[in-house]
DNA sequence: CGGTATCCAGAACGATACTG
DNA sequence: CAGTATCGTTCTGGATACCG
């Protein structure tokens, strides 16, 4: 009997294992910027460095050699001098565009998310939860 | 050969700074699994706890906060006998929704991201890294 | 130019104990 | 039942220095 107007296919016994890890991939700090340059194509670490200003080289090394065991990248290392390293997106990271493109959408319409719910709340019960003054975390 | 057909929005010279945010929101170890156990309903203190036993309540009372003061999920509290706390989504996280199916036809697909490329990968200068063997990070 | 190694600060995480 | 408080641990991110 359930009532809970259960939708696609969401268990409410098991969350997705790999649901988790697929957050987990994009939880570094610099991932989704990276992988947002990334979409433009091939790109140097010089230009990555330059795109992301913000990123010092070890954080770019360790995120992307982090992406590139993840499957999303690729690494390609010309032994030439001077040395010169392109990195590009997997077919992995290619299928993880929707993603983006939906996250990019939420993000765009909900980009200044409010404390307050822009629907009445329903207190069904008739007692609303006295969130009293809490310190801001 | 379009080179990476052009999308929506992004560009290559400057990344979403709301899309970092985005994803930082979802950041978090059990962010994912609550909110996706939120799809469901309503949901309790302790049926979140029954549902996701790997995490403790400091966690879990965590992680919910967080996602309170994000917007995306609505505490309402019983100030009765025994206390009785109900978590819900927000239309927010509703939104959020898409980007969660996404993700999970991805994580579906990818479940298991090999090492060894499904297709055929294009080493178009013909010099393959010498990606010889990493000690896994 | 591209990358690694070491050190370090801070946040995130986890376990336990205690309160309303 | 739900939540807070404190502690210690792990992880992540950043600065500097050095190597190919």
């Amino acid at each position: 009997m359930k009532k809970q107007t259960n939708g696609p296919d969401h268990a409410d016994c098991t969350a997705a294992p790999q649901l988790q890890r697929a957050l987990r991939v994009l939880s570094g700090k610099w991932k989704g910027e990276i992988l947002w340059q990334l979409v433009g194509g091939k790109r140097r670490f010089g230009e990555l460095r330059r795109a992301i200003p913000d990123v010092t080289q070890h954080m770019l090394t360790t995120q992307l050699r982090d992406l590139e065991n993840e499957g999303l990248v690729k690494r390609t290392v010309f032994p030439e001098v001077p040395p010169r390293v392109e990195y590009e997106m997997t077919p992995a990271a290619r299928d993880l565009r929707p993603v983006f493109d939906e996250l990019s959408r939420w993000a765009n319409a909900h980009g200044r998310l409010e404390p307050a719910s822009p629907v009445a709340d329903d207190d069904a019960d008739g007692r609303r939860a006295g969130s009293s003054d809490r310190p801001a975390r």
